[in-house]
DNA sequence: TCTAATGTTCGATGATCGTAAAACATCGAA
DNA sequence: TTCGATGTTTTACGATCATCGAACATTAGA
């Protein structure tokens, strides 16, 4: 578990992030951290074996829409919403706006407690 | 050749859209069609055998971006613009600004003249 | 030091994708 | 009616993708 790369903004293309987004649990990932909260990796609830999601948050990575930081063995992530907003005004916006109307990847939740 | 169909705008999806968007190919021929007029098939000129391009544009019709109409043995293309920014408020044209500003498919062109 | 927790990485698998050549279907023109 | 033009469909191929379980690396804690 070394240090996640992260391309540089100039680096993000359109249709890497295109794609990215083209997945519903991926636009759910991204609708969680939407409202720029950093989230743990382990509040992350979705549908899929760890190893998949683990997947998924490296496609965002190295898409440049979402960034890992590591403390000790825990990861938190975070959206990178200005960076991407600076690359692609607006996209992010309208695509979450879209994903919303529409509850694009609404099994992908927080989740609620982990201490029981 | 038989009237191809095409999905009413509540039918489409907001994970088809940005998938059949994520290709450079396929955002090269929106583009090409983003000033709202009817082209021609043969007016669409792509680094592509005519058999991929008629796959994208399948794809592109499939996932509701455009609409085909059938004349004879000829085909005309649109973009159902209206229709994806009712579906999806400002999707088309902040994709569009990022393509254009990227200069995405720009191999994709309009055929200058077929009448030599 | 040993153990448990936390993610990542490594195969493996079935599905989908982008691509092209070739066969095909349809229609206009000669 | 025959021929040529126009796209679509079929088939095939290699690449990529989403998915999972298992193995792995790292670190915190006992």
């Amino acid at each position: 578990m070394q240090q996640a790369r992260h391309p540089d903004v100039t680096e993000v293309t359109l249709t890497t992030v295109m794609a990215a987004l083209s997945d519903p649990i991926r636009l759910g990932l991204v609708r969680l951290l939407s409202d720029g909260r950093e989230r743990g990796w382990g509040e992350l609830q979705a549908p899929v074996a760890k190893s998949t999601l683990s997947h998924h948050l490296r496609v965002l990575r190295d898409a440049g829409i979402t960034r890992t930081r590591q403390e000790g063995t825990r990861c938190f992530v975070t959206l990178r919403h200005s960076d991407i907003d600076t690359r692609f005004p607006g996209l992010l916006d309208v695509v979450l706006a879209a994903a919303d109307h529409d509850d694009v990847g609404q099994h992908v939740t927080l989740a609620t407690d982990t201490t029981t």
